[in-house]
DNA sequence: ATCGTTTACGTAATCGTTTACACGTTTAAG
DNA sequence: CTTAAACGTGTAAACGATTACGTAAACGAT
């Protein structure tokens, strides 16, 4: 039946009128007939898949080629169910943090040739489920996401969804309900790490930025602030607790309060580069100097933070390890695999320069 | 036939193995039978396209949401012959540069309810090729290239192809005959910008490093120091010229060969902020300073033009710019709007900072 | 009551693949 | 020489949506 109604729309060669285009809608039928076999035929000769003889592989091969035959990816993801395509579901694309994880995450998926679609979300809870969605869809096989709305709504739409996902937070999965996997930096390490730095150098009053406490990234991190101070004995005041919002802007707001006060902080501890970097140029523009008028320690280890002046010292967070974890863990999920861990927790290291040293200047 | 077969395999309530998951394959054929309609009434309610019952639509859609139906991509793909989604294809993630067109090319393709997949070409000619293919394959229904390798194999390529492509090359249509488009920034004024710049202090020997001559726009970037130093009577010396890789550690190694010299040059022009920046790495390495030992020009102005010390002075190339306007153009061949020119050209701008000052020092 | 038009819905084909199954032809084994 | 296994190929049914076409009811105008 297919084949009839199919055979009988294929241009013959004589049949196309003069001047127009040559039909260029080339499918397995056009081929079959060329080479006078089945569709079905042709499929395994190409797909490789099922038997076929060698000649006639060859020769199906041979017309593909001559007809300048490209399969349809939409028909192939149809039949297969496989669209060969993740989903990096991304908060910001501006932040200079996740284009090492994007680079982490497609050398992986080019050794399995998948695509990476990435998706911007904002920050917003919306258009994270918007990105859920697209996976009930089927518009990939799995997702990478990294969430800032690590709330009820949104696990429970992970939870309900056959696709695999791997979240970069930090989480305890709770009884074992959870169906997603997830790959974090231990970020309390990584402020707790930085603290101690400036701790270890004889600095008592050490104030903290950091990002809404109210998020579990936020907490986290503040955490990491409070431990190290706690476990050196000192106090943990509010007045040089600072609630911001990650971007350079906050950091300098924050500083700036700070600068207000008579009594100023030996050292600051940033929860990420950006905002750390707004709290040197606050400084910068009191006229004040870093690391004599305060010591200062970011987080992400950007490439920026070895770049600015003086250069930053940062916890690196291994951005491209968490890509690369990410997607290798997804990649054993879509392939049946079996997974060990739900959850992978990569150390973050210290990368001390000039800005927090306070003897030595280079 | 089609109904009766689909009808036969849905799972009945009461059929369904005890314990097992409930099948959640839910296609607008059960929704037609839990409604009593036919499919074809399903998708018009769906898709509100054709005639459809305000009760049935209402009885459709809740329906539709009590069984947490989503339509399958793939499906609507193949039969809409419309992916919804454009192909990006950049040669090198890590370059910041490309981070501002990707945000315009999503404000863009958001609007119009498109995904993005991000295809990395890694600067080679054999994955530029691979990404033509995947519009061959109908992975996407369009293509925004930021091509390194503008040859006639590829040009011919793309040609051949039925999906719209933009290019961010600046290219001249040979005879009409190219059926693409391309968004670009003149690069050569770029170029001819900053070198006046440094010419209208005074300066007489200036430098120029830039990518390779072969490659089209590394010629482009040439003419414009060349010309603007014709323009002047200003002598173009070998000496001073350096064909180079757009790296960090491209600039710096022309850099150092310049430091070698007895005579050494007074301005140097970088054809993109990372080569000024390993330009500045080298300057100051070997104990000198900028502006005062040598002023520095780049071109990208990108984030940390503003961020390293001193500031670089650096050409504006307005990426977020080319990559709305490349978005919107595509959007055009797509929707089949009229599009007046194939080609959209964009002028730079030339944002002064302390790296090329010789008087003023902030 | 009749006709024509509009509206609502169903039938069945279609998009371009893959693949279970059936059927014939070799080949190897007994 | 028979029989069974292995191989090669074709038939037709999927995958899950859209849509041209046909039919029937509802509606108003004559």
């Amino acid at each position: 039946m297919r084949k009839g109604t199919s055979a009988s729309v294929l241009p013959s060669e004589t049949e196309s009128p003069i001047g127009a285009q040559p039909s260029e809608k080339h499918t397995i039928y056009h081929i079959a007939e060329r080479v006078g076999m089945s569709p079905s035929t042709v499929s395994r000769a190409l797909s490789g898949r099922g038997y076929c003889g060698e000649k006639t592989r060859a020769k199906i091969l041979k017309a593909a080629q001559e007809m300048n035959y490209a399969p349809d990816s939409a028909a192939k993801m149809l039949k297969m169910r496989r669209t060969k395509k993740i989903l990096f579901a991304v908060p910001d694309i501006c932040n200079p943090f996740y284009f090492d994880m994007i680079n982490g995450i497609n050398q992986v998926l080019e050794e399995h040739g998948y695509l990476m679609i990435l998706f911007y979300t904002k920050h917003s809870l919306k258009e994270e489920l918007k990105a859920i969605q697209n996976l009930r869809e089927k518009v990939a096989d799995g997702m990478i996401m990294v969430s800032f709305h690590f709330c009820e709504e949104n696990i429970r739409a992970i939870n309900a969804l056959k696709a695999p996902v791997v979240l970069t937070n930090q989480y305890v999965s709770a009884g074992g309900q959870d169906r997603f996997d997830y790959v974090y930096v231990d970020t309390y390490e990584g402020i707790r790490l930085g603290t101690e730095h400036l701790v270890g150098q004889g600095m008592r009053r050490i104030a903290y930025v950091g990002g809404s406490l109210g998020e579990q990234t936020g907490h986290q991190r503040f955490c990491g602030y409070r431990d190290a101070m706690d476990g050196a004995g000192l106090p943990v005041d509010d007045r040089w607790i600072a609630e911001s919002d990650y971007t350079e802007r906050g950091g300098w707001l924050a500083a700036r309060k700070w600068l207000e006060n008579a009594e100023r902080p030996e050292g600051i501890v940033a929860a990420n580069d950006l905002m750390a970097i707004g709290v040197m140029k606050a400084y910068e523009e009191a006229g004040l100097r870093i690391p004599d008028d305060v010591a200062v320690v970011g987080m992400d280890n950007l490439d920026i933070a070895s770049r600015v002046y003086p250069k930053l010292t940062s916890v690196a967070l291994k951005q491209e390890d968490i890509g690369t974890q990410s997607a290798q863990l997804l990649m054993s999920r879509l392939l049946g695999r079996p997974v060990p861990n739900r959850g992978i927790k990569l150390l973050p290291s210290l990368v001390v320069r000039n800005s927090s040293l306070r003897a030595v200047r280079t």
